[in-house]
DNA sequence: CGACACATGTAACACGTTACATGATTTG
DNA sequence: CAAATCATGTAACGTGTTACATGTGTCG
């Protein structure tokens, strides 16, 4: 509900029509992340039939038709500001979901598999340094590559982390191979 | 296309059948994030319809219909283990997200609401380790805790960074229109 | 004039997710 | 027997996302 919510928060500072949410939602996230506008009018509609917007009753000068908070859209506003943000246990992501099946279905090499993800993380890590040294990027674009920069950092130590874990019974094949190999693998879960 | 690719990563080592694959997830994830077997069933249509998997001609001995994948299934999960995991920009997450808005419009205190997230952080750091302490859990959920350890870690370093620059023009209110306030928000409990 | 930004919308689809319906089999 | 587990499926919804249609105003 990501784009939900910024959209809420944008209007939360007054009536806004779609396209100029477009443009502050870009402003605000500094470009990354670009926003088609055809999404703002579906997700206002949205909020429209939630009862969380609604159209201003007297159109713009030019025949615009901003939209406003409703009571119920201020206080969701105000909910989501409150409410610290999820903190997810995350499995979900792709590198560690990728991980987790490698060291489960046995057919791919987990050690290689964790090799390269470092390999592209670092090469992340120098390109994000160089980004961060260009002066053109304002405020809000230096801040999200920070947290990209801090984030890939605790990404390569986990996969080291993985690696010291899990490289003990993994051979240093070359080639792998992702073939149905059929095994009677019966495993029992017991949910906490 | 995290379950998509998960099933398809699990169906690599041989024909399964949805209740099967619920059950082997659950396993190679640790139990958390438990996967609602319907939507195994919902996918496996899905990949069916796409091509990339296909009942097994003759029916178990009980009557179930294994799932196996077909070549081009085969192409996708080695691709997918081939290809480097995404690490997008990510402004799609709900933090930098809410601090992005909050410095954008000025409806609520950005120092405020990074004071809480941090708060917020450290204590889910607290009750990470105490889990880390326990020793009941397998491998995976260990390998998860100490993702998220991690990945907290670099979330607080980075909640300081945005202190550090925004706090500047940033009047210690304590009411704003949206009013961030700091309820008895003791440590929050970690999915368990 | 032609290109381009402004501005609003619709249709269609993908994936994730839950709730529900329905049976067979096992087990206390 | 009753409850739990195994097992399969469907219906419905929500959000994100793209492609497309359409029109106005502006500026070189």
């Amino acid at each position: 509900m990501a784009v939900r919510d910024a959209l809420l928060a944008l209007l939360a500072a007054g009536p806004r029509h779609g396209y100029q949410l477009r443009s502050e939602f870009d402003a605000a996230t500094g470009g990354a992340w670009p926003l088609n506008v055809g999404q703002v009018y579906t997700t206002l509609q949205r909020l429209e039939r939630d009862g969380f917007v609604e159209p201003v009753p007297e159109p713009d000068d030019d025949g615009r038709t901003p939209y406003r908070l409703t009571d119920a859209g201020h206080r969701d506003v105000a909910a989501w500001f409150d409410r610290p943000a999820e903190h997810s246990m995350a499995p979900r992501d792709e590198l560690p979901m990728k991980v987790l099946m490698a060291a489960a279905t046995d057919t791919v090499s987990v050690t290689e598999l964790v090799g390269n993800e470092r390999r592209v993380a670092m090469a992340t890590l120098q390109d994000l340094t160089a980004l961060k040294q260009r002066p053109d990027a304002d405020l809000a674009r230096r801040l999200q590559i920070d947290r990209m920069v801090l984030r890939t950092e605790a990404e390569i130590r986990w996969l080291d982390l993985v690696e010291e874990r899990l490289a003990v019974a993994d051979p240093p094949a070359l080639s792998r191979r992702v073939s149905a190999r059929v095994e009677p693998n019966p495993s029992k879960e017991v949910r906490s």
